[in-house]
RNA sequence: UGGGUUAUGGUGUAACGGUAGCACUACAGAUUUUGAUUCUGUCUGUCUAGGUUCGAAUCCUGGUAACCCAACCA
């Protein structure tokens, strides 16, 4: 009885062309160009790419597309190749457009000797205005009949740098009156005097995307080239380049891309987060980058199964913030070591537990046996946090309050006698008493309590800042709002908690360290980190049922 | 009075002419030394109007809606 899980579009296709024998095996390739920082969306080409070519026994291709100098650099080149390897995948040969410059000049040769490119010396306007628009059709460019010879020596003379930035285009000979506007005698080459990233200055002129995707998919020998849906007016003039060339057949597919609530996805809006200050860097936990993510506490398991649970489909969509929580809390519950920390601390004075002592008890460290227990200082002076305490205790409230038990965790169950308050009327202290005979692990007191409640030892606690993260919007859907996306920024996406107090054992936290701080959330080490002071990052909170409970009323 | 793509619960995704399923969310309950986890259960769906068929989410025809295309960006 073994479970068919179905396969999608993507993959049937696939299926059908090894069925057909159309392929012995596959090759796919991830191209991100190097002017930005990885997204969670880009994480979903990457588990698709990179999925599939593991699945069918192929393999993947990482090609930085750096066709346009002006905006790329190395420092995006390494970014990337650090997040795509966090997420746990290898790539078969790191490769770049630019290793392609000479054979892509080698193909515009080719497409001006066959009568199938010219060069123009139209203004971008003058280009732009003979293009027409969706619903009227173009006009032919008046350079558009120079001989092969002459498009040869324009083109040469482009290359060899006689002519500034703009001056002139090398242009496909298509058709000005296709209903699609790529077609319309596309750009292939342009001039720019730039310095590269890679190539540095021999070049001063380079290909369009449309002239170099295509190219490289086929020299690599992609047999699934997979991108996103604004990529399927591209596809004709794709197949028309390798048809014009003669070159190996890659296929182009398009799959919808990932969109997720309360969040943007667009790098325009993402580098206007961070230019404006809106947030402190690309990887800010409240980005939905992948750094963002992973400074956050996230982890590449939870990632690449909310990848496998998203789907593949042609369909727009926008999926859940709350599914990928999902996907990050059943990880993280398995793995994250419990340990006890106060956000927002009142003390709690044990009056029948003696002063200035103290004892050592054991805790778990996890659901899991295996993960082992440590040591707690507990003594007469705790810290706990002030929601834990109610002067009047409300309905189904289980917690601590005048007259009311609850079981300290991995200690014992105490009983508030009364409370204190501070020239604010605020709680500053709840005075209890507690019952020796109900320790945790040999309690035979006969007491039983409804809640359990976290605690620090005052004497024992160490303190760090706490960093809560909350969503980076207040809506749904940002992008699709009335005004600018901007305006719907959560004003509390951050709350700093510069004193928290700690459990001892939090001290040797490390940076691939992942915690559960009990009843609170999970927690992260911040690369912020000093060995004076430590930063906490919170990943996602607990599921609450007693804040669903304060709505109801 | 252009072309292209897509329409299944609140969200995402299956069903390939034959029982509308799965996951998340929401809600209710049980267990719990985390109001977590776990377990059980409940609600909600085929864009619309016709047609073909014993039978239509699926095929046909006509509507409607959303998204994409007029960078020397990718």
């Amino acid at each position: 009885m073994s479970e068919e899980k179905s396969l999608h579009f993507i993959e049937e296709i696939i299926e059908g062309d090894l069925a057909a024998g159309k392929h012995q095996s596959i090759i796919t390739r991830f191209p991100p160009e190097p002017n930005g920082y990885l997204h969670i969306g880009h994480s979903k080409s990457i588990c698709l790419n990179f999925g599939l070519a593991k699945k069918y026994g192929g393999t993947t291709n990482l090609r930085f597309d750096d066709t346009n100098p002006v905006t790329e650099d190395t420092e995006y080149v390494d970014s990337i190749k650090e997040d795509i390897k966090w997420l746990g995948f290898e790539w078969s040969n790191e490769f770049y457009a630019s290793d392609y410059f000479d054979s892509l000049l080698e193909f515009a040769v080719q497409l001006i000797q066959k009568g199938l490119a010219y060069v123009d010396d139209s203004s971008s306007e003058e280009i732009a205005q003979l293009k027409g628009t969706p619903t009227e059709s173009g006009k032919d460019s008046p350079f558009r009949n120079r001989t092969v010879e002459e498009n040869m020596a324009l083109f040469m003379a482009m290359k060899e740098g006689k002519y500034k930035d703009g001056e002139k285009v090398l242009r496909a000979k298509i058709d000005m009156t296709s209903s699609n506007m790529l077609m319309r005698d596309p750009i292939i080459y342009r001039i720019k005097h730039a310095h590269h990233h890679r190539t540095g200055n021999k070049w001063c002129i380079y290909p369009m995307y449309d002239f170099a995707h295509g190219q490289s998919d086929s020299i690599e020998k992609i047999t699934h080239s997979i991108c996103t849906l604004e990529f399927i007016p591209h596809r004709e003039l794709y197949n028309w380049f390798i048809e014009k060339l003669e070159i190996y057949p890659s296929h182009q597919y398009e799959f919808a891309r990932l969109n997720m609530t309360y969040t943007v996805m667009s790098k325009r809006k993402l580098l206007q987060l961070v230019n404006e200050g809106h947030v402190t860097s690309w990887d800010d936990p409240r980005m939905p980058t992948i750094s963002g993510f992973r400074r956050k506490g996230y982890t590449p398991n939870s990632i690449r199964n909310f990848c496998d649970k998203i789907g593949v489909a042609k369909r727009e969509n926008l999926i859940d913030l709350s599914l990928l929580e999902f996907c990050l809390r059943e990880d993280l519950n398995t793995t994250a070591k419990r340990v006890m920390a106060v956000l927002d601390p009142i003390k709690l004075i044990i009056t029948n537990y003696p002063a200035n002592t103290s004892e050592i008890l054991q805790s778990e460290n996890g659901p899991d046996e295996t993960m082992g227990n440590r040591d707690l200082h507990f003594s007469n002076e705790l810290w706990i946090e002030r929601e834990d305490f109610m002067e009047e205790a409300a309905k189904k409230w289980f917690r601590l309050a005048p007259g009311a038990m609850v079981r300290l965790k991995s200690a014992y169950i105490v009983r508030c006698d009364s409370f204190e308050k501070d020239a604010a009327g605020k709680i500053s202290a709840v005075y209890c008493t507690y019952f020796p005979e109900s320790k945790s692990g040999s309690d035979n007191s006969g007491l039983s309590v409804k809640g359990t409640i976290h605690w620090v030892s005052v004497a024992h606690a160490a303190t760090a800042e706490v960093r809560l993260y909350d969503r980076l919007f207040r809506v749904e859907n940002p992008s699709s709002e009335e005004g600018d996306f901007k305006d719907y920024i959560n004003p509390h996406s951050l709350e700093i908690i510069p004193n928290a107090y700690i459990e001892q054992s939090l001290l040797s936290a490390d940076l691939n360290d992942r915690f559960q701080f009990i009843r609170k959330g999970y927690f992260c080490l911040d690369k912020d980190s000093t060995k004076d002071r430590l930063i906490f990052n919170r990943t996602a909170t607990l599921k609450d049922a007693w804040v669903k409970e304060v709505k109801k009323g």
